[in-house]
DNA sequence: CAATAGGATGGAT
DNA sequence: ATCCATCCTATTG
């Protein structure tokens, strides 16, 4: 009942995202520098790296760092390739963008490593060909994957070419959240999809001098992986490693606003991209723990288009959830620790 | 100081 | 009416 012009502070100016989303909260110093402390997160990708280093490649080195260090986003695999000209043929429209500064921030699929059904020219079945598959396929299942994941966070569709200029804004402003890439959204204002996808990346560096290349470098990978899983649904029904998630990637189309809990769930169910913020201490009784409250609460601001979410409003929800029965505090209370009351 | 608990209010659906 | 988002006060470790 007091005044409405109660907060001016947090919201009233800012009709859109604030220019504030990846800022200060997280240092990036504990992401970049860090070396230890990654360790449930590993969980996915450890085995892949295992195998790669028991094959001993000759020419290829993933870099696992580029791949753990993302944050969200594993899916940019930096794959170098050191040795003979043996090109494979690939002709998509990935392209290399040299980092600028912070060359480990700035991850992007580089080389042809979104391959997909590589010629297979010359049976020679040669130990080396057969993993370098693997490795293609298994960055290919990693892009995929983690499209997947932004467009259930975002509530859009993987193909950029369908996207509304509203849909363009929330990639816009996930891609730079994720790279903190200075905010360029605006350059890119009343673009549809279309539009953006007909732009080159002269066009791009043009609106946005700072990050253009970059962004158009990220779109490149959208647009490919779209393009794959049109050309794999259309042709023959081979299902290979990563495609299966596409098929059931439908799911979050579903209209209905998301609900808190849902969403966190749906965190919860990919370890291998949000364990650093938020994981289950205990599966069977539901019990999680929030590891980075203001991450987890930026990512659900920035599914609500919420972007002054921060962890105390955040929490104030879960605990409406209390007295619903939906989600409790554990027996033993602990900080950032919560309980569904109905684990699946 | 950050987390926790819960009341009040207003907005969207 | 439900589900938040926001704001606020008080308490706690």
């Amino acid at each position: 009942m007091s005044s409405p012009g109660e907060s001016l502070s947090s919201e009233g100016s800012s009709p859109l995202f604030p220019s504030r989303l990846g800022l200060p909260e997280s240092p990036l110093g504990d992401r970049t520098g860090a070396g230890a402390g990654m360790a449930w997160e590993m969980e996915d990708t450890k085995p892949c790296m295992e195998a790669l280093e028991h094959r001993g490649l000759p020419g290829l080195h993933l870099s696992c760092f580029d791949m753990l260090f993302t944050e969200d986003s594993t899916w940019l695999v930096k794959v170098t390739e050191a040795s003979s000209g043996q090109a494979c043929p690939v002709p998509l429209p990935i392209t290399r963008t040299e980092p600028r500064e912070e060359p480990e921030q700035c991850p992007v699929i580089d080389s042809q490593a979104l391959g997909l059904s590589p010629g297979l020219e010359g049976q020679e079945g040669q130990e080396e060909e057969r993993s370098l598959e693997q490795v293609q396929s298994m960055v290919v299942g990693e892009v995929l994957k983690d499209i997947e994941t932004a467009c259930k966070l975002l509530n859009i569709i993987p193909d950029p070419i369908e996207w509304s200029s509203g849909n363009v804004q929330k990639w816009l402003l996930w891609t730079e959240h994720l790279y903190r890439l200075p905010q360029a959204g605006k350059a890119f204002q009343e673009l549809t999809g279309k539009d953006l996808c007909a732009m080159s990346e002269e066009d791009f560096r043009q609106r946005s001098p700072q990050c253009g290349d970059t962004l158009h470098a990220h779109l490149d990978i959208w647009k490919s992986a779209a393009w794959m899983k049109e050309r794999c649904s259309v042709g023959d029904s081979k299902i290979t490693g990563g495609d299966e998630l596409w098929l059931e990637a439908d799911s979050s189309c579903s209209g209905q606003p998301i609900h808190l809990w849902q969403f966190l769930r749906e965190l919860l169910l990919k370890p291998h991209n949000y364990g650093r913020c938020i994981r289950w201490l205990n599966k069977e009784k539901g019990i999680f723990k929030i590891e980075d409250s203001a991450h987890v609460a930026r990512l659900w601001g920035l599914r609500k288009n919420r972007p002054a979410m921060n962890y105390d409003k955040l929490s104030r929800s879960i605990r409406q959830y209390y007295k619903k029965g939906i989600i409790r505090k554990p027996d033993v209370s602990q900080r950032l620790v919560y309980q569904f009351v109905h684990p699946v």
